[in-house]
DNA sequence: AAGTGACC
DNA sequence: TCCT
């Protein structure tokens, strides 16, 4: 039964060898496996300190996306624009803090990505519900001079991976359980986004995605 | 400006 | 294509 649930658990094997989508861009397949029952118990941690929570866009929209944060600061939206901030909005507190073994997870990757010596301090943790979606967009709210270092828990999901202008075309590239993205250096602002999550049941997150994205802000 | 965008 |  262990060893079922395990088989199901690692849907990739976590020792190939990295899918290149571009130059500095590539997927680890299954790399974050091992450690996803420990990782999902300290989302649920966190949480508890940091409830996720849909926030608000500047055009008066609303994230389908349920997000929360740990590290040094979290990304925020609201009708005056995204940002990083310190607090949490709705708490006043600061965010949780950035587990030592997410921290050294993300190092690891990120050296397998050809990125040695990434040392993240924010983590953003976006929960996804079938039908959440994740616009394309860049990430340049951070540091350009260090990758982005994406881990996918649970439910499947297309990952779109576009080009460094809006319009350049999309590639559909599904991510599973324990799949890594690592993307820095000249892919560093490439546009990217999630497609509608598809309803589904995984055994260790139910009808859930988690993604946590690394990023160095400060 | 990363939008269950809004509008054409 | 616009908007915030």
């Amino acid at each position: 039964m262990a060893q079922q649930e395990f088989a199901l658990d690692a849907s990739q094997p976590a020792s190939t060898a990295p899918e290149w989508l571009d130059t500095g861009a590539c997927v680890l397949r299954g790399h974050a496996a091992g450690h996803a029952v420990e990782m999902i118990g300290g989302i649920r941690r966190i949480a508890r300190a940091a409830p996720f929570r849909r926030m608000p866009t500047p055009g008066g929209g609303m994230m389908s996306v349920a997000m929360t944060c740990c590290g040094a600061g979290g990304w925020c939206s609201d009708a005056d624009g995204y940002r990083y901030v310190a607090h949490d909005p709705r708490t006043g507190q600061p965010w949780p803090p950035l587990p030592d073994m997410w921290r050294d997870l993300a190092t690891h990757v990120a050296a397998c990505a050809g990125y040695a010596g990434f040392v993240p301090d924010v983590c953003l943790i976006n929960g996804y519900r079938p039908g959440a979606r994740m616009g394309l967009h860049q990430d340049r709210g951070e540091r350009l001079d260090a990758p982005v270092v994406s881990l996918s828990f649970g439910l499947p999901a297309i990952f779109q991976w576009g080009g460094l202008q809006r319009g350049d075309p999309l590639r559909r590239i599904p991510l599973l359980h324990g799949d890594v993205v690592v993307w820095g250096g000249p892919s560093r602002l490439v546009f990217h986004g999630i497609a509608p999550l598809r309803a589904g049941q995984h055994p260790v997150t139910g009808p859930c995605r988690y993604n946590l994205t690394f990023r160095r802000v400060w």
